[in-house]
DNA sequence: TACACGGATGAATAAAAATTCATAGCGGTG
DNA sequence: CACCGCTATGAATTTTTATTCATCCGTGTA
């Protein structure tokens, strides 16, 4: 049996396989063989290079990013958004939409979620879940308190409540601000048999969805006031903070970094994040790069959702 | 759900699957999805051409010319074998091993297989063929008498003892000249009991080994001297016949050709090879053009092995 | 607003394909 | 020549994949 022979062999079958749409039983017969020969030439024209499998990157997705992303970072995901113009707004819309979907089509059924709940990405990302009756989870729980004036810590109220009622699960509300005037006060919210309940969950999430911020220029921190101070950022600055997330600072590495402020902060601490099967990073923009890329480095997520310019960015 | 999210799915599901070759169970698992989900995702990245699947022509092997043979006069399979020179010895070469490489890989196991024991393709077919453990039959018939001198003759004889013994399997001669001098003559030998036995095998056979000839000029007329007479082949183009198998002659549209020879020839009728279930025709050369395209119109086989000149010739 | 249709969905299942297994043959070596 | 390692083989089996099925949901229509 000559090499030719072989290949001829390989081509026939490939042939009838993948254009003819025909069974390998099929062809056995058709071609007075047994299915186990049909099987291994069909193997073997795959190696030799008779059969050859082609994927297209379709237009609008960016799989070489999301795969160098997920390689350069440790990432156990990364999405990454379409996107026309490297600015805020239109990046927000981008990676909200990128993230529900992402979340609509991987939500488990027995999910305890995670939500950092003051983020403008996550506001986004709730928004844009569609209702589903397919989408379900046991319980959300708000991981940070409420910060700012009260209307914004309506909205963090409601952005729970929201993802608790499109999955039909338990709202699990913080009824605390996320910053307090002092680790005095933050031992008496603490004590809060309210508090206490929703951080006793910390430790069952199976998923947490967090926004990432750079120190400044910071939307939130500028907009709603009150959570630090210019003084309080500078002096996390100083300690070589480079971004936070859920209110807590972390260095170049992704590292916590320690500070009196950890003390007047009533939400989750980085080291319980780790900790968490799936933790969703919701973040892009210009400004963000160098948060987002720490993040990644300290493994502080591993998932991210993000636009095509921060992405090239962080490569 | 974007379209952009569908196809970024699309891609990352195929990618998995055809590149990182994990089962569609890990990657249900993995991007955190039913294992269905994953296999129509993967039906609808080929069907909307994010896969791809190329089949390459290997070199030395000609599936457009063997598909369009397959087409044009309906056949079941065609094989043509790679030949570097259109001349005899080339083609005898090439054809043979081809043949004998598709019967080795092709034949059942309760097989009976009927041989037309005089053409010089065949000879060359069976020679090619090895030994194999695997090569089992249950009978090898001799289909037509032998001819012209008894060295001749004897080649017959063993040609069908080495398949039979090559196969394992019980051998059919047919004790008898191919052509014998009178309808008398005969009819006396097909009373004999040998010959009786042989020719009561024609209707049991699963596959029948033909060569195919042209009227002139043909080598085996030539060579072994009385098979015909010039006058006779004459007669026989007079009545139309531009070929012959078996010592049958057919005309242009593969027409069995009756005549006064057919009370002479001790063998198988067009008939009797046309309701076999399979078959081969080992031909091919120059002369041998036209008889072979009148015998696949007239579905006398229903494979053939040939070369790619001659095949080139027949489209 | 009610209702039917088309399209998704995942669990269960049927179908198809790959692999295991037990042999057997081939070619090279002592 | 006997032995070994290698490869090939088909039947049986396991594994993997596609499809069925029962539901559900969103949407267009009366």
């Amino acid at each position: 049996m000559s090499r030719t022979d072989e290949l001829r062999m390989m081509f026939r079958v490939a042939h009838l396989y993948h254009e003819c749409q025909l069974k390998q039983a099929d062809i056995s017969q058709q071609l007075h063989m047994s299915q186990a020969k049909v099987s291994r030439l069909l193997k073997r024209a795959e190696v030799e290079g008779v059969v050859r499998v082609s994927i297209n990157v379709p237009r609008g997705t960016y799989p070489q990013l999301e795969d160098g992303l997920r390689q350069q970072y440790g990432l156990n995901e990364a999405i990454i958004a379409e996107c026309y113009e490297d600015r805020d707004e239109p990046i927000l819309s981008a990676i909200g939409s990128a993230a529900a979907h992402y979340i609509e089509t991987t939500l488990g059924e027995r999910e305890v979620i995670g939500v950092s709940s003051w983020s403008t990405s996550l506001l986004r990302t709730v928004d844009a879940i569609r209702p589903s009756k397919h989408l379900k989870a046991e319980r959300v729980v708000q991981i940070v308190g409420g910060i700012g004036n009260p209307s914004v810590q309506t909205h963090a109220t409601q952005m729970v409540t929201r993802l608790a009622a499109l999955t039909g699960a338990e709202p699990q509300l913080l009824p605390a601000r996320g910053v307090v005037s002092s680790p005095a006060a933050q031992k008496v919210m603490v004590g809060d048999t309210y508090v206490r309940a929703a951080l006793d969950q910390f430790k069952r999430l199976t998923i947490a969805l967090v926004g990432i911020g750079a120190l400044r220029p910071s939307a939130i921190f500028a907009n709603s006031g009150s959570a630090f101070s210019d003084e309080e950022i500078d002096g996390a600055a100083r300690s070589g903070a480079v971004g936070e997330s859920s209110l807590r600072f972390f260095d170049s590495e992704g590292k916590p970094v320690r500070g009196p402020l950890d003390d007047r902060v009533i939400g989750i601490t980085l080291d319980e994040l780790k900790s968490v099967r799936r933790v969703i990073g919701v973040a892009g923009g210009q400004q963000k790069v160098e948060a987002i890329r720490a993040c990644m480095k300290g493994k502080l997520i591993n998932v991210l959702v993000t636009d095509r310019f921060t992405a090239e960015k962080l490569l």
